[in-house]
DNA sequence: TTTTTTCCACTTGGCAACAAGATATGCTTA
DNA sequence: TAAGCATATCTTGTTGCCAAGTGGAAAAAA
């Protein structure tokens, strides 16, 4: 295990120093087993961990080669400006896809941060982030029925919470504190958000007030690939 | 694969729902391979994937079994306070231990962020964070002896950068812009840091500034073990 | 009856042989 | 000569068998 280990650590070395390039054939199974002189099935093991980290892929009868990494884009966490004007301030191009809107149940962290009764009916909508065709984040706002009445029915075409809040007569923001963690996509996950089970995704958990009169808006979740990020604080 | 993940998956959730608790005995390979109708090859992969995410741990002759969860220490990573002083007022056994205090080569970025010339020498101090008697972040400083000129001599013997700093007469500071990023332990990391190699890392790369004279004291990387924090910022 | 020993059934761990896909080479045939 | 086909060989992917560790049950000894 340790051995697996100390040549997934050379090989991810490797390819960040540029010793292999994108595209880059590595060497068969057996060669490397023969170089380091161990069973085939140790390489196999650290081929199939790299692929999942999303350094390589492989293909059967042809080999195992590395992929082209994208680029980082440095994201600033904190501060006002929504996601959408951060990515085209950036040069990205940048588009929003809803993915689902649906009621959810009872859920006691939700429903407290929205202030919300146990009776009360709560939506997600989930909005797919696609920067430069790829998509790097899954955002998913929850709002309460009792403050939009009508989220039920136009919940799926919202692809901008900012541009609803405004005709809604909501205009200025204040977000609440902001929790991070880190986790790994579900299947449902990587596969919206077109990665391998192995990349961490970075979560945000935080929540919109109304400036005016406190309403809690939405309490919110994004996803984001940590592979494509530079996150700046 | 996807069979494997969606199996994954299934665990996980039933370990946080509490539907496996601490130490229980999972079912044995076999079993769980009848019951899914899959290869026991799958059902190992699947078990081995947990055992380095750190949700079980196997016994060869006995069986599979979760590991309990250590606590989510919540960490306010903007603000000033040190984080000794963050963890014993929440309330925790914390000390800090200097595992190595060495001259780097010349590196582009590093030296940059310490204004320092290609000729200067640096050197960097780590410093193991441990709470409650585990092992949970890893802090390095980055110091050029220009501004630090003993420290070649005392560095292996700083536990507190800030304490030092004070020493030398530097008592306000300020920090620099941070960066985030999330990567996965090499094997020296998740050795001394006693954790698996699929535990993701958090990496908070910052530096500190005097703020009298605007000197840049120290360039800063900070590995923070990922399951065991919320981040707050 | 009690203690000790042996053995067996069940667990995870490791490996080797086999299957399947891709490509290049050389042979056959027009 | 050139095109097409068979084949050998190299690649990754899969499966199944055996080794090693554990604990309890059964058998043997005191």
């Amino acid at each position: 295990m340790a051995e697996e280990m100390e040549i997934i650590d050379k090989i991810i070395s490797d390819i960040h120093s540029g010793r292999y390039g994108a595209n880059d054939k590595l060497p068969s199974e057996n060669e490397l087993a023969d170089y380091f002189n161990v069973p085939r099935m140790t390489i196999r093991k650290v081929y199939e961990r790299l692929q999942e980290m999303g350094y390589i892929y492989s293909r059967q009868g042809k080999g195992s080669y590395v992929k082209d990494r994208q680029m980082q884009i440095p994201l600033v966490l904190s501060g006002d400006e929504s996601f959408s004007r951060k990515m085209i301030r950036l040069g990205h191009h940048f588009r929003s896809k809803n993915i689902f809107c649906e009621e959810i149940g009872y859920n006691k962290a939700i429903f407290h941060s929205l202030g919300a009764e146990e009776t009360d009916r709560v939506f997600k909508i989930g909005r797919l982030r696609i920067v430069n065709n790829r998509p790097i984040a899954l955002h998913i706002s929850y709002v309460a029925k009792s403050v939009f009445d009508d989220i039920d029915l136009y919940g799926k075409e919202i692809t901008s919470m900012f541009d609803y809040y405004q005709k809604k007569g909501f205009t200025e923001f204040e977000s609440k504190s902001s929790v991070l963690k880190v986790l790994f996509p579900t299947k449902f996950l990587w596969e919206i958000l077109e990665c391998t089970s192995l990349i961490p995704l970075l979560v945000l958990e935080t929540g919109c007030i109304d400036k005016k009169t406190g309403t809690v808006l939405e309490h919110t979740e994004i996803f984001y690939r940590s592979d494509c990020f530079n996150f700046v604080i």
